[in-house]
DNA sequence: TCTTGACCTCGACTTAGCTTGAGGTTGTAC
DNA sequence: GTACAACCTCAAGCTAAGTCGAGGTCAAGA
C-alpha cells in the first residue's frame, strides 16, 4: 500500500473532492481514461487528479464539459503533463478569465449609466443591446426600452 | 391602435426580443403577472417591458430565474416601477458584478502563480482551494493537489 | 361573415451536468 | 473462506431554461 501506482474511484473522488458518479460521468465525457484492473474495476493515474482539478477550475470560469474537453485533448492521457503543457493550458485559460471580466466590467459600466439617469426606461440606454443581442432579427429597433 | 394601454404577448415579444414561449414561461416562474381579456389572452403592462429587460440583463449576469426572481419581487406588479425602484436594484446588481468580478480576479491571480510555478502540481497551489470547496467534508486534507 | 394570424393549454422534448437506484461483482480484512 | 465495503453497468430521474407540436379558440380586417 505504500508505493501505490494507480488510484482507485473511491480515492480519486476523495482526493479531487469530487462525487463518484461524477467522475464516471468525465469518463463518458472523455476527461478521464482510466484502465481497468483485471476484475473490471477502474484504474486512475495520479495525473488524473491534476486533470479533474483542472476541470473544477475551469468549471468555475464557466467553460463546458466540451471546452474543457477541448482543452485536456492537447494533453496525452499516457504520461504525467509536463510543466509545459500546464503553462500553456493555464495561459489559455488565462485569456478566458481576462474576456470575462471584461465584460463585467463593460456591463457594470453601462449599469453605472444607469442607475444616474432612472434607466431601464430610456431609450438610450446601452444595457439592452448587450453585444450579442444585436440586430438578430433584421431591421428595426428592437430591444429598445423605451417605454 | 392609438392609445394601447396593454400589451399582448405578441407585442411584448417584439418589444423584449423575448421568444413568446419564453414570455409564458417566465410568466410560470413569477416573472410577469399578465391579466386576461375577456376571451382569456394574455394582456401585459407596459412596464412589462422594463420588467422583462430587467431579467435580461440579470441574466448575463449569471444569475439564475430564482434569483431574478427575488429582485423582482421587490417591485410590486400592479404599478409602473418608479425611478427610484430601478434604482435600488441597478444597485444590487451593480454588487452582484463587482463580486463576481472580484472572484474571477482571485482566480486569475492564483492562476498566474500557476503559470510562473510549474503548478497545478504543488501542495502551494492556492487554485484547488476556491473559496467555496474548502472543508465541506469533515477534517482532513481534501482537494490538495499534490500529485 | 368569414378568414387567418395570433393566441390558448398541455404535454413531450432538448441540452448540460449530474444523481439515484437496482441488481450484480470484486477485493480486502479478519 | 467469508463478510462486506467498494466497485460495476444500465436505466431512469433531476434542475434549469426553454422549445416544439397538437388541437383548439380569439379577434380584426376585407
Amino acid at each position: 500500500m505504500t508505493e501505490t501506482k494507480s488510484l482507485t474511484i473511491g480515492a480519486l473522488a476523495a482526493r479531487t473532492g469530487l462525487s463518484v458518479s461524477a467522475i464516471r460521468f468525465y469518463e463518458e465525457k472523455g476527461l478521464v481514461e482510466p484502465f481497468r484492473s483485471s476484475g473490471g474495476q477502474r484504474r486512475f493515474l495520479r495525473s488524473d487528479i491534476r486533470r479533474l482539478s483542472f476541470v473544477l477550475i475551469a468549471q468555475q470560469l464557466g467553460l463546458t464539459i466540451g471546452e474543457i474537453e477541448r482543452q485536456l485533448a492537447s494533453l496525452p492521457h499516457g504520461r504525467t503533463p509536463t510543466q509545459a503543457d500546464w503553462t500553456r493550458i493555464s495561459k489559455a485559460m488565462r485569456k478566458v478569465i481576462d474576456a470575462r471580466i471584461a465584460q463585467l466590467e463593460r456591463t457594470r459600466d453601462r449599469l453605472d449609466g444607469c442607475i444616474g439617469c432612472g434607466c431601464l426606461s430610456l431609450k438610450k440606454c446601452q444595457l439592452y443591446n448587450p453585444e450579442d443581442r444585436v440586430g438578430l432579427k433584421g431591421p428595426g429597433p428592437r430591444l429598445v426600452l423605451e417605454d
